[in-house]
DNA sequence: GCCGACTTCTACAACGTGTAGAAGACAGCG
DNA sequence: CGCTGTCTTCTACACGTTGTAGAAGTCGGC
């Protein structure tokens, strides 16, 4: 499930200071003039999808990512990679195209 | 820009049988029961996004992929490592995450 | 010049997302 | 114990994207 924009800042957001937010602090937090309504909104929808888990308990609820940023990108590489037939030949042309430094690092992660 | 269902069939259909096809050609080769019209205004928007590629020269119009299922799925993965901060460590985890013989064949790839 | 095939135009419903008001719940103060 | 202000939930709507296709226009061959 793709993220829309506002999604996407608030998860960004959320990433980058970890720790419950409340939401007023991430409507403070995010550029622009938004409604706390539309923040709340939005986590509810980013709670839906699983992205960030809710602590209800004390009455300002806190929000904070469910996976790290890492964890969560690597899920996406990995849908986009379950999308076709051939995830070797993929990766192929990938590792093809990324820069020496990256190759370097990529071969010492594999490493041993 | 994100596929719908029909528009990722059309794909899978256009990058596994390659050569130009007609609307009708796409049309037959898909599951289920669609209108000719359907099929065009997937194809059209298929080639607003750049994904396709039309040869109106001679009357029934001819559609092909424009790019390869690798170049786009290459894409798509850097579309998604773009939007983090740090490729990196995004990296490091999915190559810790694949299989022993995946691994194996990334490293070939880097290859000596 | 007409017919049938092919294309383009236009349309609409469903869904996701951004945006927020209105209404409901709850805690602390007086 | 009730009021008030804060916080949450409910409801709503506009806009873009996608699936779906009919209606209207165009063009080549007979």
């Amino acid at each position: 499930m793709a993220l829309g924009d506002l999604e996407r800042s608030v998860m960004d957001l959320l990433w980058d200071r970890p720790g419950p937010h409340t939401a007023n602090d991430v409507r403070d937090a995010l550029t622009g003039d938004l409604a706390v309504t539309t923040v709340l909104t939005v986590l509810s929808r980013l709670e839906k999808k699983g992205l960030v888990r809710r602590d209800g308990g004390r009455r300002p609820h806190r929000y904070a990512a469910a996976s790290s940023r890492e964890e969560h990108t690597v899920g996406l590489l990995n849908d986009v990679l379950g999308s076709v037939p051939d995830r070797e030949a993929v990766l192929a042309r990938f590792i093809g195209g990324i820069g020496p430094d990256e190759a370097a690092a990529v071969r010492r992660l594999l490493g041993s």
